[in-house]
Formats: structure tokens, C-alpha cells, sequence
DNA sequence: AGGATACCCTGACCGC
DNA sequence: TGCGGTCAGGGTATCC
């Protein structure tokens, strides 16, 4: 599931193969994902060039010539590809449309040099918007979004500043995306599971110990995981929907049961705000 | 106001 | 093998 890491190296990974590239046409295979896309989508972007790519929490960004801003959510499922057509001048070579899965290809952006720029997503919690670039900050979803975890202003004070007095739990605190931007269930677990903090706590009892310990956490749980990410990395033109997904693994996130991996007793899974948590109680205080 | 819950959606997984 | 049930969860809306 993309959280920050994962868009991030999604648009490492995309912006050699847009950054520059002229939109040639759009194809929309239905009318909506988790939102409805935006009106005259094709006609307010062909012609219209990359600029390099940004990101904003989960939101990967993608200025255009135009003036206008492509603003991407992967959601749970979703998937950018890009897909290389050889075309008619290479007879018998990759062709993309027999030899992928076109199912779920909800949106599809033709760039001049012959790739196609792919966003296929099965449960379609993702969402694609167009924004003039100046008013970004206008966007509901944008609105009241918190610090960026990796950026200058989130630091051991800012983050004591935002737990101080709240007496929701630490878990959800993390979670909560008008606080810190970009940080998801499976990320906020592995940062509590090295500061051996415990889930449940209130965000407000932390001592500054505790934060001092929390800020960095988080920061190299997520520096981590982008490297990792990098490192996968590969030619999207043999890449069939890899993008957006690497093979990482955790400590606790997804491991109940099995043995922690610093004391050896059995970690646990509990629920908050209905999603699960996964820690160790015997580390974790 | 802020905390809790429901909802969106499909694929993976499990038990029978 | 197939089928029904459950679970996964980010962001948003709505409730209390």
C-alpha cells in the first residue's frame, strides 16, 4: 500500500519518463475513481508539457506547462506505470495493449515520444484532480495538511508542540494527517516499534525523552524505506505494474504472533480507529 | 470541537 | 473446485 515511501519512489522512478514530455492525448476509461475526474481533463492537458515532478504527503505532483497541476492519490491499490509503444516502425516487438492486463486501466496519458503514462487501480480509492499550480493550498485535500515528516519544520520541538495536551493515543496522533502528512498505518508502526513507545499511549504523556526518540524514528523509518524503494527501481518500459509496490520488510507491521525481533516474545495486534496496530508489549512501553 | 464510526472498493485469503 | 464470508485501509463525511 503507498504510503509516503512509496510515492516517493514513485516519482523518482516516473520523472525520467515525464519530466519534459509533451501530453498528446487522454484516455479515460470511466468516468471516476475515488472522485470524479476532472472536467475537460484531456482538453485542459493535451499539449501541455511535464514539469519536474513534486510531492506533498501522499500526493505525488505534476506541474505542468499549462499552469495547471496534475494531483495524484494512489489510494490503497493504485498504480502509475509508464509503457512504452514500439509502434509500427518495429514489427513483432513489446506492445503494451496484448501484452499487459488491461483491466482496472482507469486513466491513460499519451506522451509524444510514444510511452503512455498509466494509472491502473483495482479498488479505485485513488483519485486524480487538476489544479491551477499557484492555488494548490485551495484543495480540500490539501487544506489543514500537517508537517512534511522528512521536510525542515517537522523537528524533535514541532512534533512535542503537536502531542502536547492531546489525549488521543500516540498511534493516532501519527496517523493524523493534519499533524504529520504522509505517515500511514504500516509506517507509524515501525517508528513506535523503535522508539519503544507503546501504541496506546497518550500523545500528551510522552516525555521529552520519549519525543526525542519518536522524531528520529521517524524520520529514518521513512529515509529507509525510500532507499529501499530506490533501489528497486527498474526500466519501466519491461516493468509490468511494479511500480509503486517493493518488497520491504518490517519489524512488527504484519508480523502478530511472531517472535519480536529484539526480546523474542510474541508480538501482538490490536485495534485503533479500526485499523490494526502491531507491536511488542514486552518492548513497548 | 474533537473523537468515533461508516463508507467507498476489489482482491486475497480462509474455511467448508 | 467453488463459494461465501472476512479483512485490508486513506481520506472523507457524518454522527454524537
Amino acid at each position: 500500500m503507498p504510503e509516503l515511501p512509496e510515492v516517493e519512489t514513485v516519482r523518482r522512478g516516473l520523472a525520467p519518463h515525464l519530466e519534459g514530455q509533451r501530453i498528446t492525448g487522454v484516455t479515460l476509461n470511466r468516468p471516476d475513481l475515488r472522485l470524479p475526474f476532472p472536467e475537460r481533463l484531456g482538453e485542459r492537458i493535451t499539449g501541455a508539457i511535464f514539469q519536474p515532478l513534486d510531492r506533498r504527503a501522499k500526493y505525488l505532483l505534476a506541474p505542468l506547462s499549462s499552469g495547471e497541476t496534475l494531483v495524484l492519490h494512489l489510494g490503497m491499490s493504485g498504480r502509475l506505470l509508464v509503457i512504452h509503444d514500439e509502434g509500427s516502425d518495429a514489427p513483432g516487438k513489446f506492445h503494451h495493449k496484448v501484452d499487459r492486463l488491461v483491466q482496472h486501466d482507469h486513466a491513460e496519458i499519451a506522451l509524444e515520444g510514444g510511452s503512455t503514462l498509466i494509472f491502473n487501480d483495482p479498488r479505485r480509492f485513488g483519485f486524480l484532480l487538476l489544479h491551477p499550480s499557484e492555488r494548490l493550498s485551495e484543495l480540500p485535500a490539501f487544506a489543514g495538511l500537517g508537517v512534511e515528516p522528512l521536510g525542515n519544520a517537522f523537528s524533535p520541538a514541532s512534533l512535542a508542540a503537536m502531542l502536547e495536551g492531546r489525549k488521543t493515543a500516540i498511534k493516532l496522533a501519527l496517523l493524523d494527517q493534519r499533524l504529520i502528512a504522509g505517515l500511514g498505518n504500516i509506517y507509524v508502526c515501525e517508528a513506535l516499534f523503535r522508539a519503544r513507545i507503546h501504541p496506546a499511549r497518550a500523545a500528551g504523556s510522552l516525555k521529552p525523552k520519549e519525543i526525542a526518540a519518536l522524531y528520529p524514528a521517524i524520520r529514518t523509518v521513512l529515509e529507509e524505506a525510500i532507499a529501499a524503494g530506490g533501489s528497486t527501481l527498474r526500466d519501466f518500459r519491461h516493468e509490468d505494474g511494479a511500480l509503486g509496490y517493493f518488497q520491504h520488510s518490517f519489524d512488527v507491521y504484519g508480523r502478530e504472533v511472531e517472535p519480536c525481533k529484539a526480546c523474542g516474545a510474541p508480538l501482538q495486534r490490536i485495534t485503533q480507529g479500526a485499523r490494526s496496530t502491531f507491536f511488542c508489549e514486552a518492548c513497548q512501553r
